[in-house]
DNA sequence: GTCTATAGCCAGATAGAC
DNA sequence: GTCTATCTGGCTATAGAC
């Protein structure tokens, strides 16, 4: 039984080096332009191992997408425990942590048009599950910021939560980041302010 | 030399329908899920064809991106000449198109991560021309407005550009309108609220 | 479970007749 | 310039030895 336990140790191991080459390449060339040939020579292994893993190319980047759900929901588990908070406040951390993932490169980039990729997510239980969750968990917040007079009430809060996903796939902070001309930190902050703020001054 | 012209007429026709057809699946599609075949297919003539007027796939997109530049040019002339509106309700105008554009599903998409389209457009001195005039005319409309006060002076320039071209490739709108719930004006309206004075309470 | 080698397929691009 | 037919390369996925 030690033993078994100890492959099962090292499969997982190995599966989590998989899903970390495969969050890397999908952050940085998205899935189309991903091939399973980068994902093997990365991890080090020989492609037909891969497929011993991971049934499909589909499948890598459903793991990766729900390795992502469930740091998101260890994310959302800190900001709950902080008991001082407000609910603005909380939203406000998630987004600059998915900017930061983003400047990192560690953001995984499905596009919603591949339809075989959709497919494949929309089947996958463990991603449905752990996206609702995560829907339902920031959906509480941000109706609880809407009351506390934090954001806008007018707004649905579908409308505000689709723009905190969009905060996950914003072209600007790679393309600030890309100019040179500006630190990580100033450019989460100006993305922030953009994004709560908007364009116009401050009050 | 009328036989000729009429012929040049002919051709420009047919080049515009391609370019109309590629504008239409890169909208839909993008680039790398869009193929060559659904192109000569939508066209309705045979691949060979396309390949006599355009050199490649990336030379289709990048006359697409020509085509929605000169059209932004256009559309910066006629705003120009709105000789009462502020530089900012200028901007606001160029946003509110490009939401317009996008919700239509004409608005194509190129993404900046494939390189070889990338190289291609760099290549490209129609393209560059083109993208140096928007982005120096929006620049000077962002400038003014930041001294007029209507944007945040604090903000760089560059940053509010981008924020700005960014607006063209939002998912939100597109994930709002696929929601069924909204109607085109009513998603309009929230993208252009929260652009510009951000998710929090409005003034 | 790991590898090498390859099947099968699809998309970009071209040849050559008309 | 348009077509049909084809080439070529790259990618997903698998066969089969070890």
């Amino acid at each position: 039984m030690a033993r078994l336990s100890f492959r099962e140790q090292v499969l997982r191991v190995r599966e989590d080096a998989i899903v970390s080459s495969v969050n890397r390449l999908l952050a940085d060339k998205g899935f189309d332009l991903m091939t399973v040939d980068e994902v093997a020579a990365d991890v080090g292994i020989a492609k037909a191992s891969l497929y011993k893993h991971f049934a499909s190319k589909e499948a890598l980047a459903a793991a990766a997408m729900v390795r992502l759900l469930e740091r998101t929901v260890v994310f959302l588990d800190q900001q709950a425990a902080r008991s001082e908070a407000r609910a603005f406040q909380r939203l406000e951390a998630v987004i600059r942590w998915a900017l930061t993932l983003q400047l990192a490169g560690e953001m995984p980039s499905v596009p919603s048009q591949n339809s075989t990729l959709r497919a494949e997510l929309l089947a996958n239980k463990v991603y449905l599950e752990l996206l609702l969750q995560v829907s339902e968990r920031l959906g509480e917040w941000i109706q609880q910021a809407q009351a506390d007079g934090d954001i806008d009430p007018t707004l649905p809060p579908e409308v505000v939560l689709l723009t905190v996903y969009a905060r996950g796939c914003d072209p600007v902070p790679a393309f600030l980041k890309a100019s040179g001309n500006f630190s990580d930190t100033q450019i989460t902050d100006w993305v922030m302010t953009i994004c709560l703020r908007g364009l116009r001054p401050g009050a």
